[in-house]
DNA sequence: TAACTGATTTGACAAACTTCAAATAAGAGA
DNA sequence: TCTCTTATTTGAAGTTTGTCAAATCAGTTA
C-alpha cells in the first residue's frame, strides 16, 4: 500500500530526469515509439523502455498499438496542473494528525468544517482556535470585517472567537487591522 | 554550465521525496526552523538541513535569520505555475537539431520565422514542409480557412504548400476538413 | 503454424541519493 | 572577547536509480 504523499512524489520522480522530459517533448510533438526515440536519444532500446514505463505509470504517457509498433502517445491532463495543486492535498496537517489528543478534539468539536461548540476546557479551546487561525494567511493584514467573516465560516459567535484568538496571541491589532501571529 | 534540461529536471527532483513534501507543507503553514521540522518529521537535523538546502537551491524555500534560527519561508510562485509550462520550452526540437542536413535547410529557407523561398529540391522542400506542418496540432479538424491563415504565417503561396503538405501525407483532407496526420 | 520484428524483462554494475553521527561553522548574547 | 545555540558540512553506509547486453515476450505477417 502506497501512501498519498509517496505516490505524489513517484510523479515528481517520473520527472526528474533529462532523458524523460525529452522522451515527454518528443511525444507531445507526435506518438512516438520505442526504437525510434533510443535512435533519437541515442540510448538502447532497454534504457528508452524502462524511461517509457516511468512515464506510463505516472500516467503522462499512454501505448497504443500500430503494426509492429507500440506509440506512446503524451497524455496532457495531468500536465496541466499547477505543482501547488497537487502537492498542497493532504499534505497541509501532518503536524496535526500526528497528535492523536489533538485528532480527537478537532473529530469532537468541528462537524463538515464547522465548530459545533466552543470548548470549555483552555486546552482544547486552544486547539480549536490553533485550527481556526490556519485561515488567515501570514504577512497579510485583515480588516476587522472580513476576520469576523472568516471566523463565521467555522461559528456564528464570531466576536468570542476573535478575542480568543487575540487573547491567545493567535492574532493581533494594531489600529483596527489584524494580522497573524508566526506562533 | 548546467543545461536548461538539467535544471528543469532538478526542479523537479527537488519535490521527487516525500520528505521534502512534507517540509513545504509545513513551511507554507508558517516558516520554520530546521530543528523545528526535525522534531516533526523525526529525522536528523544533518538531514533536514539537507533537504532544505536542496528545496532553497530549487528556488521553493527562501532562509530568513531570527534570534538564533533560520527560519525557511515558502516562495509559492514557482509552485503556481503548470508543469507543462515549465516542461515545454526549449525542449520542442531536439530531433529537428540533432540532423545538421535540416537545420541548415532550416537556416537557410527561413528568416526570422518567415519561409523566403519555397526549395525546388524535393528533400529540401520535405524538411520546410515538415517544419511547417508542426504549427499544427494532431487530433484537431481544421476548415480550410484557418489552413491557409497558419501556412500564412510561413508564406503567401498559401495554396500551394497546402497542396503539397497533402501531397506529402502531412496533412489529410476529408470532406472539406483538413487533419493532421501522425507521420 | 512458423518465422519475423519490435518491446520488455533480467541481471549486473556504476552513479546518485538518503541518512546519520561527528566535526565544523556562523550568528547571538553576555 | 568568549560562550552559547542553532545550522551546515563531512564522511561513511545502505538504498535506489540509470544504463546496457542478452534473454524472453508478444504481436504480425506469411
Amino acid at each position: 500500500m502506497m501512501s498519498k504523499l509517496e505516490s505524489q512524489a513517484d510523479f515528481f520522480k517520473a520527472l526528474a530526469h533529462p532523458s524523460r522530459l525529452l522522451i515527454l517533448g518528443l511525444c507531445k510533438q507526435k506518438p512516438r515509439h520505442t526504437e525510434e526515440i533510443a535512435g533519437i536519444l541515442k540510448l538502447s532500446k532497454a534504457t528508452i523502455s524502462h524511461h517509457l514505463s516511468l512515464l506510463s505509470d505516472a500516467g503522462l504517457l499512454e501505448p497504443e498499438r500500430s503494426q509492429y509498433y507500440q506509440n506512446y502517445k503524451l497524455k496532457s491532463v495531468l500536465l496541466e496542473q499547477k505543482i501547488e495543486d497537487i502537492i498542497f492535498v493532504g499534505v497541509q496537517n501532518f503536524s496535526t494528525s500526528a497528535d492523536p489528543f489533538r485528532s480527537k478534539v478537532l473529530r469532537d468539536f468541528f462537524k463538515h468544517g464547522r465548530l459545533t461548540q466552543i470548548p470549555a476546557q483552555r486546552k482544547k479551546r486552544d486547539i480549536v482556535l490553533e485550527k481556526i487561525v490556519q485561515s488567515f494567511e501570514f504577512d497579510k493584514a485583515y480588516p476587522e470585517k472580513e476576520v469576523n467573516n472568516i471566523i463565521l465560516e467555522f461559528h456564528d459567535d464570531f466576536a468570542t472567537l476573535r478575542r480568543e484568538l487575540i487573547g491567545l496571541g493567535l492574532l493581533t491589532r494594531e489600529s483596527g487591522i489584524y494580522s497573524r501571529v508566526e506562533a
